[in-house]
DNA sequence: CCAAAAATTTAAAACGTTTTAGAAAATTTA
DNA sequence: TAAATTTTCTAAAACGTTTTAAATTTTTGG
């Protein structure tokens, strides 16, 4: 079963093929009896256009309007963080309004990704990539300014061109703020609960921690950072009864994410310790269900909109190959005081 | 600044066009000198293969490889809803493994949906599509019917052809199971907070609450039905003080979903109500939050795990042209038990 | 009824790649 | 050294569409 191209519709109505083209575009200096006549077989037999041949004539840079989102294991990452799901999201519309075609890249963080990345865009050709969850010499900005394709971190990045864009929201800032509270809470004793190990912004938000903590002059205890494995509420709640096993003295802990802040308060209920009159919990990222668990958790908010948006303008002046202004935008985060800490 | 093409190169090492595409596709029978020679030269003028050209020649069936994803609204499916969640990151393994592309159609619910899913459609020309969130009448069938495009429907539908394919999980039974688990542990006056007006799921769900309460002796009560606009924690929430507004007895909730659950304890605990002495509640979906909620909720689970499997197993005999056995799979919901109801 | 104008249709070229079949060059063999 | 073989390269055709410029047909006006 061919499919049926313009040539099947042309020779059974005895046209010639451009005739039956220009119908189907709906051109003017076609008769009007004629247009039906073939829009009807078209329909008929099936005519779907062959989007390459198409492509190939329009000179289409190829693939003018693809915007590739990079996240490793996206859905993944959506699913477990609203924060990225925030961010998903605000870029559908974009998508949406400007007929733009987003291809999600189920980047695979554990072996060659940087084959899978480099086919990726040499196959989409995109006109411009987003990157989540960067790395340390994240191998995707190589392929990237290889291929000469412009590109917006949304994470701490150091821009070296003007084909390159961060946008972030500061995680020292953010965790200091956390522990701060913490301490003014009469917390001297803080645990944390770490996200990944080797992930920049785990790093980063251990280097707030421990800011506060020095500026407190509570001295830094190996014994109550904790980096669990899994990154949900399991992850959490196994972490925090690692820290009862360790048998170490605590008031406070401060967790990297909610998720993580609600498997902690679990396991701290489960070990009849109370929240926050016992220890006080802070977590990270504000997720809709932080409000509505018990207690409610105290936590700290990123601007996800604001970053969205900043990232959008600057996707969309890359598109209307206008220059954005800024290479560089970062943003505050906000602490959010609830009950749990 | 053209597109550098493989013409370019040929001119400029003084070579044939064949050639340089050979060498460039790892041919043996190109000097391993020149291959060698134009590698290096491509690279140097930033080649990238055209891909209409490319799948023009190669005959693409257009497009042969695309799996077109359509959620009204997908990303904000995917972080309300963790059962979409469960089921797009199966898809994105077979994405990811066979080397397919994933369209994700953010789709708008709101006007001319019909439209953006023809363009979509037809601007893709896709392999498949595979439907989530289906509704009644639903108008992408429609198009896809006319593109001859073979799709599966994850949701209660009944194929039509052997090119059409349903797998869901029984929502009557589960809605069932959760209010017959309701009256058995004493309850008598259920009230139900429901999904979204209209949706099919919505409906279904709500005949299984319907039916065991006729089996159990128990009149329906159209005060004790409410149907919240957000489809989140706080629509749960909502719904809650409404009913306690409408200043009518209930001695237990069932909820068609987890977050709505959540919303509705908060507000039962936030009235001075104990949950589950005073009302139980049960929910939909058993998020991954749900054992860790206080008290951890009973709810119905979903076997999104084999149901994503299914439906991906029907694709990939799809892509292959195999054909799958059966076109309608229904599979069937759990009762997970724990405090809450 | 003819010339001019308008409406409709089409032939030919182009888009950038791959494939096929064979040519040219280099190497080996007799 | 000529013939045979192998290696390396290329000319030409093809993929399905759109565009341009021109050809054909129809209509209009005198």
């Amino acid at each position: 079963m061919p499919l049926t191209k313009l040539k099947d519709i042309a020779v059974k109505l005895d046209l010639s093929i451009p005739t039956v083209s220009r119908a189907l575009g709906g051109f003017t200096d076609i008769a009007e009896e004629t247009r039906k006549l073939v829009t009807k077989t078209a329909r008929e037999m099936g005519y779907r256009p062959n989007t390459a041949a198409r492509d190939l004539v329009a000179q289409k840079k190829p693939k003018e309007n693809i915007l590739i989102l990079g996240v490793p294991n996206v859905l993944k990452s959506i699913s477990l963080n609203s924060y990225y799901a925030e961010i998903i999201r605000a870029f559908c519309n974009i998508v949406d309004s400007a007929r733009y075609q987003l291809v999600l890249s189920a980047e695979n963080d554990t072996q060659n990704e940087f084959i899978d990345y480099h086919t990726l865009i040499n196959k989409h050709s995109a006109t411009a990539a987003i990157i989540l969850d960067i790395k340390e010499d994240d191998e995707r900005i190589t392929v990237l300014r290889k291929a000469d394709i412009p590109f917006v971190v949304l994470g701490e990045f150091e821009p070296e061109s003007e084909r390159e864009y961060a946008v972030w929201t500061d995680n020292i800032i953010g965790s200091y703020l956390a522990t701060s509270h913490l301490i003014k809470k009469g917390c001297d004793r803080i645990a944390m609960v770490g996200g990944l190990h080797g992930q920049l912004v785990s790093m980063t938000r251990c280097r707030g921690y421990r800011r506060a903590l020095k500026e407190a002059g509570i001295e830094f205890d190996e014994k109550l950072m904790i980096e669990p494995e899994e990154m949900d509420e399991h992850g959490g709640y196994v972490a925090l009864l690692e820290l009862l096993h360790r048998n170490i003295e605590f008031n406070g802990v401060f967790c990297a994410s909610d998720l993580r802040s609600i498997g902690v308060i679990k396991a701290l209920k489960e070990s009849g310790l109370k929240v926050p009159e016992d220890v006080s919990v802070v977590g990270y990222d504000d997720l809709t269900v932080a409000s509505f668990f018990d207690p409610p958790l105290t936590t700290v908010r990123q601007p996800t909109y604001e970053v969205g948006l900043h990232a959008i303008n600057i996707l969309q002046k890359l598109i209307n190959h206008e220059k954005p202004e800024e290479n560089k935008k970062v943003f505050n985060p906000e602490l959010i005081v609830r009950e749990s800490g």
